[in-house]
DNA sequence: CCGAATCATTGAATCGTTTCATTAGTACGA
DNA sequence: TCGTACTAATGAAACGATTCAATGATTCGG
């Protein structure tokens, strides 16, 4: 239950003095050999750890980057937040995972928090408006990164996904296999991801003469809400049928096939071929693999930590340039889709 | 771009001694109301945010847990993550995630860390032999407790679930719906949750006379593992097959669903009654909603920060006292087993 | 062999907070 | 009026690492 070992104990059991212990820990190349080796072996001996408060106490900063994301249930932010964690790793920072849980207090909280801790940088995917905390974090010299979320590039850096091309895609797709009566499926169109996701499939299908695109309104962004509309699907008359589906999430496309599997009066994909979007796990090994447009989920992850280390890097003195980095999602093929 | 203030400016600007706003801030009834309004006021008009890290140099640790998770993509540790960051706030203390991924280097980078960091205490769902590390953690006095794996009493605190015992809960329960030939589907056993719901199973089928238990190795864990198994079944002859099969997990007995579906040869739950493992979210979403044993996620994760809470409150003095909490899953019935 | 240049090492000052012994101020009873 | 008891406020010391100007040691060219 000892105390844990300072520099302090460590230069007095090495016989030198702590800015030379200091020296061999940040600059080994200033100090000789001989006293390197000293050093070390008093370090192992007394177990010596850094005190990561002491040092960042001095720095005037700390090590490491608060990020807070919606859900980190949700694999699309585990994915980022793994990314983000081995880009930081890379420049030798740490990341601080705060989880907001879409609640705007919890945000509110791990802002405080992140605060206390003088992170160098913030990345958040955040739930309510926090630009005013922002503000004030960035005249503190705290550069934020905004995460799937599109900023005014003047204020902040950020980085997304551009839905209405992944809409696009997936229509495109569609429209390519040779389907012309396209349906899609999406919750409300107040979230903003479900109405750029319906706009791009709309440019699509408008780029053919004789494809339509109607949409299904669905409950929320579930399976059963997606099973929902497939029973509805089951009872059209063959002529009302869409011959494409797209669906603004693999959960609706997963409840829209249940439902076709079920009645068995459908096939996917030769009557209707369907496709999701986010390419979740259950996406490959559902009962028919579900074609879907894949979020490159890494890259954000990555590119947020790039962005931020660029503002880092800037000097006080220059005006920070910050970007907004958009990214393209990918189509990924499965049976769900495949050619007939 | 202005350093952010320091106590120090708090106190001139307010008029009065840096003490002073210190037990504004930490004892409150010491100061009169008089003082602590102009301090507050100056707090609020200087935007001063408390510095934690010279606040935890001084005190000699931090206020921060430190827990590190075998893959935070999976539910069952996001829920207990959450779990634990929500029981920790309670007590004043953050928690630091880390993910280890199953991987042996990213868990020992993250102790390292947290060391650095002098967190109070670690939560660890280990992957690799870490007791050594452990040990000298302990020696210098920050606790550990152990998530999710039983540990030696005279060592650690830790908390767990009975999978014995969840085991037993499902073949028990396809035994009270009067199936007796029952079969386990599993990956290898050299898995200890494997083996130990098997145990159960074999436990609650040797109480029933005429009850049989068949084992069905699975390549591993997951749909596609499942299915394959479902598509020997399906292959059998009537006479051949089980009228009752639990699955080691979910994802497993999605797999059969799927397979026995795909077929629709045999009925769920008629022919054959199926439950899981885990009770993930896809569960109510399947196509017949499935049965499975729940873990108390949220009352692991709780118990793990008031377990470390125990041992944080023992005095330096005294010897800490360990303690390995179990708990009993619990059985979620659906239609996948419903009564015919 | 001397002075200059280079290299290695030293140790005091610093970061921002908390703690605590000390001082100042006030109220009250005798 | 004095002493006591209490409350409020003070400010220096301490935590542990880093930094940097100063010092000491060594090498090298002339």
């Amino acid at each position: 239950m000892s105390r844990s070992a300072s520099i302090k104990d460590v230069a007095n059991h090495a016989q030198v003095a702590v800015g030379t212990v200091s020296n061999v820990l940040n600059y080994p190349d200033r100090v000789s050999q001989r006293t390197k080796d000293r050093v070390l072996q008093a370090i192992d001996e007394l177990g010596f750890v850094r005190n990561d408060a002491a040092r960042q106490l001095r720095a005037g900063h700390s090590r490491t980057i608060g990020l807070i994301v919606l859900d980190v249930g949700n694999p699309f932010f585990t994915s980022v937040v793994r990314a983000a964690e081995d880009a930081a790793a890379l420049q030798g920072s740490a990341v601080l995972l705060g989880d907001s849980g879409h609640d705007a207090g919890r945000e509110s909280n791990y802002i405080d928090l992140f605060q206390e801790q003088r992170v160098q940088g913030l990345l958040i995917s955040p739930v309510g408006d926090v630009t005013d905390r922002l503000d004030v974090l960035r005249e503190r010299g705290v550069p934020t990164v905004l995460v799937d979320r599109l900023a005014d590039e003047a204020q902040y850096s950020s980085v997304s996904v551009d839905d209405d091309a992944g809409g696009y895609l997936a229509a495109r797709h569609l429209l390519d296999l040779g389907r012309r009566r396209l349906a899609f499926v999406g919750g409300p169109t107040s979230i903003r991801q479900v109405a750029d996701r319906l706009q791009g499939a709309q440019r699509a299908v408008a780029e053919v003469p004789d494809a339509s695109l109607e949409v299904l309104d669905s409950a929320g962004q579930t399976v059963l809400a997606g099973r929902s509309v497939g029973d509805q699907l089951v009872r059209r008359s063959p002529d009302q049928l869409p011959d494409g589906v797209f669906c603004a999430n693999d959960l609706l496309a997963l409840g829209v096939m249940q439902s076709l599997a079920m009645m068995h009066k459908l096939r996917i994909p030769e009557d209707i071929a369907l496709i999701g979007y986010d390419d979740i796990d259950f996406a490959v090994s559902a009962v028919v693999p579900l074609s879907s447009i894949r979020q490159p989920t890494e890259a954000l992850g990555r590119t947020a930590i790039e962005l931020l280390a660029e503002e880092l890097d800037t000097p006080d003195s220059a005006q920070p340039r910050h970007r907004a980095v958009i990214f393209t999602p990918e189509l990924v093929v499965r049976q769900s889709t495949a050619g007939v």
